[in-house]
DNA sequence: AAGAACCTTATTGTCGACAATTTGTTTACC
DNA sequence: GGTAAACAAATTGTCGACAATAAGGTTCTT
């Protein structure tokens, strides 16, 4: 692999576990050093990170770690009500009787999932990503899937934490709702049903990443 | 300026304006001896315009401009409509009469605009540009213009063709319909209006630049 | 002691070079 | 003549170095 791949997705998961905290710099000189290898490709990954927007430039040129903030979350997932409920209302038209089963196996896997499985938080994320990337898939429309994926990819950060501390039965409610609507061919009901489920994932969020105990 | 920033706006003219055709390569040692700097910048450069979609990769690691196609008009156009629709309708519940004024007037320039003036579509882009973003600014989601931005910026190529060959007298009367609307409270009918305004941009475009006379 | 001019250090921007990979062309073999 | 191996050219990936810029610290002035 490339050394810039590597890099790159090194110092990204150290921004989304939370090891690079927000404010922090990331000086390249340093990062090669650390990271054994030239300035080169530790360029090449900021310049990505910042166009996924995970950093950010300050005015004196200077790389920090970008903030997080209840308002990012709410801005990020209100738009994925909009886009994902579409895609939903747009997929529901043309969604094979197949497709419907297959996100019912997804689903019925999720259920599954035992929280005493060491790697319950991964196996949950690979299926719940799959669930929702078929409808931008089957939807239609070849740019929903890059721009579902841009934004889903600058909240990982949030979903990581939300994964940690929830019970999944109300997701997998949600999801049952979702594709029974589909075997309905009820587009309205479904996209209605999409939108729910994101809002619910956003206050979930909101309320355990926020958590406020004296306010 | 940044050598790297000035490569990166005179490359992406160059595809925008149709100097680089869709297919072709971009090498970066050529590149530099042609821009008349290192390979650094342009590679940097290079980069910028992959993560907006202007070139990519192909599997043997070479650049090329990315091909246009209906389909794509047809895939960011709808997209615009459902998000700038939304930028509307959630816009509609805290634009201030002032704010109306400020729309109503940038319309008025447009319609002032004439196509004898050799610059006028310089002018007509930017006013149209100023009052669609507008709205995503005014919205309350602060990262619904990153999101219309960047899908702009995406059809910048369409877009600049479609000025070229329209008479714009649609256009401003679907902004008073919207600016009407607005004037009205009535959110559900602004971004029905949008979203019919968007739609008939797509139209256009769609017509002209892929018009098939034998078809 | 506060503030300004100077120096020192840290960091980014750009360069040219080399290694690794891919492409294109010639040569050898059947 | 066509195919495969060998070679040559083009292109990208990575490196270390230097110049330009910004931040931090020191000395001088009042």
């Amino acid at each position: 692999m490339n050394i810039k791949t590597r890099i790159y997705k090194q110092i990204r998961d150290e921004i989304i576990y939370g090891k690079l905290m927000p404010g922090e710099r990331l000086p390249e000189t340093k990062l090669s050093k650390t990271l054994g290898c030239s300035r080169a490709p530790v360029r090449e990954a900021i310049n990505q990170l910042e166009s996924e927007g995970f950093v950010f430039r300050k005015p004196n040129r200077r790389v920090v770690v970008n903030k997080s903030s209840p308002e990012e979350i709410i801005d990020y997932y209100s738009l994925l009500e909009v886009l994902e409920g579409q895609a939903v209302g747009w997929a529901a038209n043309h969604l094979t009787s197949q497709d419907i089963d297959k996100l019912e196996d997804m689903n019925n896997s999720m259920k599954k999932i035992s929280t005493n499985d060491k790697t319950y938080i991964q196996k949950w994320a690979s299926l719940n990503v799959a669930f929702h990337r078929f409808f931008s898939e089957k939807c239609g429309n070849e740019k929903m899937v890059w721009l579902v994926d841009e934004i889903r990819l600058r909240i990982t950060r949030y979903r990581y934490l939300s994964f940690m501390i929830t019970t999944f039965n109300d997701y997998i409610k949600d999801h049952e709702a979702i594709i029974e609507a589909l075997r309905q061919r009820d587009a309205v009901k479904a996209k209605a049903a999409m939108k729910r489920h994101i809002s619910r994932a956003k206050k979930v969020l909101l309320n355990h990443f926020f958590y406020m105990p004296e306010a």
